[in-house]
DNA sequence: TATTGTTATACTCTATAACTATA
DNA sequence: TATAGTTATAGAGTATAACAATA
């Protein structure tokens, strides 16, 4: 017996994902205002910590941004010296946090925990364990 | 033990809803190609078909779509000859399908069952029961 | 030849403010 | 006074093509 939803689109995962996925993301945007960081910024940042020197091209391939639309993101986040850009061979640039970047990181990443806390919250305890599980096997891909 | 990622974002609910669900739009986008439509085009044909006689306005605050961005929108599916407008009152509209809507919306929901066939199968069997009811409970207002 | 960074550009989606006519 | 539809507009985010410099 499932409940019978106001929608005809409340039985499609699909969709059930579109909305999960829009709502948190403005949920963690709305965290994110008083540090001037969107989630973009954040992933970006955080990729970098644990990948110290990572090429903009290669941080664009993980974070799925294309090489092109990498230019200005970068330039954004260096402005802002929360990164800096070291020259590795003649065409690529390895990317670094800024003593900046790496304090406002620790600031965001207390902001992301929160957001993930009430994102998780909203599961019933007992389906909690099968969150990570079902979205790492939805995101594959396609 | 969990395994160790390749980047820091992947144990973060939040970033694999946001990537799981890109990958999902991408894929079904594709699939409805052919028919020219896109997810919001079938998303609001379904809901027209179940809720006949539904207000633009209605149907925007159930799809989360901004009354002001409805307007070109429901323009579009018009001009297709898919939907059709009823004055209710001096304000009101009710949006209904055409003939010619029911039949793309036949085929559009083949796809739909497709997609979503497509996206259950790369969850493992014993959590596939866990999707929809992760997804519902992510989503509840943010 | 393939790759990196870059510019330019365009398209989709989304958000806001303001107007009108109706309820 | 609140709501429905509308216009205009701006901002994200994303996608493609092309180019120069380098590997």
């Amino acid at each position: 017996m499932t409940a019978k939803p106001e929608d005809p689109l409340s039985h499609l995962s699909g969709y059930l994902l579109r909305r999960a996925s829009s709502a948190a993301l403005a949920g963690l945007n709305g965290r994110l205002e008083p540090l001037g960081l969107r989630h973009a910024d954040v992933a970006m940042l955080m990729l970098i910590e644990s990948r110290a020197g990572v090429t903009q091209s290669e941080a664009g391939r993980v974070l799925d941004i294309q090489r092109a639309n990498m230019v200005a993101f970068v330039a954004r986040l260096e402005s802002r010296d929360l990164i800096r850009r070291r020259q590795v061979d003649g065409r690529s640039q390895a990317l670094e946090l800024t003593a900046a970047g790496r304090m406002l990181l620790k600031r965001a990443r207390r902001v992301v925990s929160e957001h993930e806390a009430a994102l998780l919250s909203k599961v019933p305890e007992r389906l909690r364990p099968m969150v990570l599980p079902v979205l790492t096997a939805l995101w594959q891909g396609g």
